[in-house]
DNA sequence: GTGTATATCTCGGGG
DNA sequence: CCCCGAGGTATACAC
């Protein structure tokens, strides 16, 4: 990684144009072949990057990124304040947890706790347009689909009718009942969902945490 | 600006936990208080970070960023190869062109191009689920809503078929007709639009631009 | 503040 | 390659 502080200009010529006039910044070259460009606020965003696939090629106080798009990064230092490199190697990456997948986990072993006549036929259920967060069945032998999400939302309502539609073309499924599931469920996906004949359901990941080591504790 | 470099882990215990093991990286100390560590790949995201607004204390080799939703960031720096900072002010800041609200203008000024019976009524037409973005009226008196986007996916056609139900509601406007336009529509968001009684209008940037200016040039 | 839409979204997984 | 979905999305803007 190679750390360059500078005052400097920026052209960004791609998907959209972007430019910096000239101004003190700090310009990170990483082994990978990106290049970004940081101002002193946004913790996350650059200001202007190119990122990897790329080639650098840099003369004469310029730097210049082309990626296989054929886009276009130029930075020109006028003034350098600091220009050094460091080896960090490779990282050992990062580790979550708390993510849609564990909590799409936990559910899929406790459907039950939503509605007690639910039980699991599968996760990951395939369409012809994307797989299914969980497919079930009712007390009534009728297929539920299921959509998990953290945060609940029309998109995520939208998601779940597409899916139903597709499985009610399968006349052993259909007529399918829909069920969003999630941490939050936003007020007007709610409404939206409920007006479509979706059921909204809130669960807390503590709590399925905890079922879920209750369960393992008791078999 | 501060640029550390060290061999450093990293907790990160917010909306979701995530760990980094210790390794060299780069953590940014910027002046809008916010805390970003960096591997030596990806130009663009943070392994981790915290974003302002929140309180970052330094003690004992740690760094702890609080914010006041209760996220906490630390990182436990172990062996310091940088320490080092640099004042950069305010920057300028960034001049964008290409984006979605110049297509909408372009478009605005040229509704004719994609349809020769279209008038603009106006842009930014407004609805109790948010603004329609250019509602026109074509040779029959009829209203014609379009969804104008960069590139024209499944969402953008949900978007616009919800702002049609909404004007439907509307007698002076219903039926509406829906016109998606982009300068680029994936196939599948065009399978669903046609299915839907969407129109699709592919429209290029360069030639909006150029007849924009030939408009100029005429008057 | 919430809600909505955009983004050079980034990033990862599957075909 | 592209397509699709998740994201601590971030960011801007309207209400």
């Amino acid at each position: 990684m190679r750390l360059v502080v500078a005052r400097c200009s920026v052209v960004y010529e791609g998907r959209l144009g972007a430019r910096l006039p000239p101004a003190p910044r700090l310009v990170i070259l990483k082994t990978d072949g990106s290049v970004a460009v940081h101002s002193d606020a946004r913790a996350y965003k650059p200001l202007n990057w190119m990122s990897p696939p790329c080639t650098v090629v840099e003369q004469d106080g310029s730097i210049v990124a082309v990626n296989p798009r054929g886009e276009r990064l130029v930075v020109e230092l006028h003034e350098v304040l600091l220009d050094t490199g460091f080896p960090l190697g490779e990282d050992p990456g990062l580790e979550k947890d708390g993510v849609e997948a564990e909590l799409q986990a936990l559910i899929a072993e406790r459907v039950q706790s939503l509605r007690e006549d639910l039980r699991l036929v599968r996760r990951e259920y395939p369409t012809d347009i994307g797989p299914v967060d969980l497919l079930c069945h009712d007390g009534d032998g009728r297929a539920v689909v299921i959509e998990v999400k953290r945060i609940g939302e029309i998109a995520g309502v939208e998601q779940l009718l597409r899916y139903q539609e597709r499985l009610d073309r399968d006349t052993r499924l259909s007529p399918t009942r829909g069920m969003l599931v999630a941490t939050r469920i936003k007020p007007q996906a709610r409404v939206f969902a409920t007006a479509r004949g979706v059921e909204c359901v809130e669960v807390d990941l503590e709590t399925l945490r905890g079922s879920a080591s209750n369960e393992l504790r008791l078999f």
